[in-house]
DNA sequence: GCAAAAGTGTTAGAAGTACACCCATGA
DNA sequence: TCATGGGTGTACTTCTAACACTTTTGC
């Protein structure tokens, strides 16, 4: 599932890592996407799909993640979570895909395993590198409801929301993942709301925030907005660390 | 990895699926692992293995595991959940393992990614139905640190277990696939424990238990015990699915 | 009657929720 | 001076945690 070619013997033409790359924009969770171009009954079409590929023979899946990921939008260093494998034998049911697939493989497809990575990243690090040079592109989740992507990354996608849901709730050091080094609490808050799909009061929210010692109050205050401006904080993870160290025995 | 022989084409020899079935007797949580007899060096050795084998063709994973599940044990509609793909190149290391599954499948065997599945059960659904003549047996948790399994197995049962302390925080009714159909408070109790690694205090657990509408309360109690009978409660999975929805509105 | 496990209530502190107004800034 | 979003406190409710004795039963 790449544009590249290999020059290492492929595992097999059965097992694949996808990447759910997800950023926040300050008021939305969006996913990196890649264009795909392709043919079918003699007409180019043009959809996305995830970052992803066939794994090399003596690669771990991490591995694999990270070297697909690397290879098709430039990034390094990203923190990949798996998250599920997805077998269904109908996910190469569509056959624009296989045909896609096989042109971009230079071999006969059949049935593929993917297995699904999660990342959280601050958006800022991958808009600056120029994906447009690896036809990628940020799709905020509501854009996405009215594109069909390739294969089933769709379902991908959902499972890997539901999943980022949980995780959060037992590792909240990840939602900071999301956000720039310094941010604001009304950015912090929005995050929330986002990924637990509520409204949060924001009084209570700043009493929440003032308790947790790991979200450290900075001198430094937005410039030039045209109201108020807002104090800037900032995520310390050894502190993180060490509270819930406390808490967990 | 199992020891029948196949009737339906491999999909290939690199995919597999693993299950990890726990089960409650009352006191410790225990995993259903099948004996395994190999050769090695002239020698034979005896050790234990999850059930799990190479997947179907045309099978997604979840029937995958569903069929490898009933062909090694005999068990039939269990609830299987998949929980994480293994896929390091190492996990086939160990030639004594690889010269098995070679012997086994009748075919060479490079690299092998597992998809494993959880199951939570009723002890006693397994064991009265001959689990002999499978090769089957119950070893507890604490058993098994001191038993080094086949490939990465050990590995893999460490992984669900944070699994379902994750999983069951987030879906209580788990808890009650492994218990009885009617359970004492005691047996609810010392599950919790197990599972969540600390002590539970006996009143403040009473209490909570009073206010889940769905643990319904029967007027059968302990028979011939040496000491005060204990009432049986049974859940109510209706119940717990209504309340569920409430709350998560 | 004694050993063994079951069952029962109260209180204090922590955490969560609801709610409305003034503040700082640029235009 | 006004429009915009930032920031603050109090009262109430709910949840959690600590803690010790009486009840029932078989032997």
């Amino acid at each position: 599932m790449q544009n590249t070619l290999h020059n290492q013997p492929l595992a097999n033409n059965h097992i694949s890592v996808d990447c759910v790359v997800l950023g926040f924009d300050g008021e939305q969770l969006k996913v990196l996407l890649l264009k795909r171009m392709g043919e079918e009954h003699g007409e180019v079409f043009h959809d996305m799909k995830l970052p992803g590929s066939l794994i090399y023979m003596d690669e771990d899946l991490d591995e694999a993640a990270a070297r697909v990921l690397n290879e098709l939008t430039g990034m390094k260093n990203v923190n990949l979570v798996q998250f599920k494998a997805f077998g269904s034998n109908n996910r190469t049911k569509d056959p624009k895909d296989v045909h896609w697939l096989e042109r971009a493989m230079k071999q006969k497809v059949e049935r593929i395993v993917t297995v699904a990575y999660l990342s959280l990243i601050k958006i800022d690090r991958a808009l600056g590198k120029g994906l447009e040079d690896y036809q990628a592109r940020w799709v905020s989740l509501h854009e996405l409801q009215s594109l069909t992507l390739a294969f089933d990354h769709n379902l991908i996608i959902r499972e890997a929301l539901t999943y980022v849901r949980q995780h959060v709730e037992f590792n909240q050091s990840a939602l900071f993942d999301l956000l720039p080094r310094k941010f604001t609490a009304a950015q912090l808050r929005s995050l929330y709301e986002v990924i637990y799909g509520r409204r949060i009061d924001v009084r209570n929210f700043h009493k929440k925030i003032a308790m947790m010692e790991y979200i450290v109050p900075l001198e430094e205050k937005e410039q030039g907005v045209a109201h108020r401006a807002a104090r800037y904080y900032r995520f310390d993870k050894k502190l993180y660390n060490k509270q819930r160290v406390k808490r967990n025995g």
